[in-house]
DNA sequence: GCCAACGTTGGC
DNA sequence: GCCAACGTTGGC
């Protein structure tokens, strides 16, 4: 069992669009950055868990909780060239960019800043904040139990 | 809208 | 393999 952090600009993808998915399930397309693709492809598993990031916010923070309900699998964006991640060096016989499926769980009690998490000195080595610019970024399973103690919010 | 941080690309 | 140029992320 692993935890992660993923991040989500609410104007392009919510954690109520999350939520208003069919069975609050979407493939998490559009990863386009090699350490989140090693993440995803070589450590995620089935039944992760994922704290649910708003980014580029007002204020940016922790929203909700979700958790990885697929094994990786080829990002097909990457082969749509209407796609605006369309990726010409992506081969579909050898692709580059992988995906899993995320499934809704639960918005959080209390949302959680950014600027609280910074906040926090038991959260100083979080990845999020030493790696600001990672959309998927790895939690502890000491980060998640406090970012969830401050959400006040239990899976 | 600005810009710091930093990942990627490509020439050499 | 180095590194300058460039593009993107994301906080503010």
């Amino acid at each position: 069992m692993n935890y992660w952090l993923m991040k989500s600009e609410p104007d392009a993808f919510s954690i109520d669009d999350l939520k208003n998915c069919p069975k609050g399930t979407e493939h998490w397309d559009g990863i386009r950055n090699y350490t989140a693709r090693n993440f995803m492809r070589d450590e995620m598993a089935v039944g992760d868990l994922v704290l649910f990031y708003h980014s580029n916010a007002k204020p940016p923070g922790v929203v909700g909780i979700a958790k990885v309900v697929s094994k990786p699998y080829p990002d097909h964006t990457a082969f749509d060239n209407s796609s605006k991640y369309f990726d010409p060096k992506s081969d579909p016989d050898n692709p580059r960019w992988v995906m899993v499926d995320i499934k809704y769980i639960k918005k959080v009690k209390q949302f959680v800043s950014l600027a609280e998490l910074k906040a926090n000195p038991k959260l100083s080595d979080m990845m999020l904040l030493t790696h600001s610019r990672l959309s998927i970024s790895k939690v502890t399973e000491d980060q998640w139990e406090e970012v969830l103690k401050m959400a006040q919010t239990k899976v």
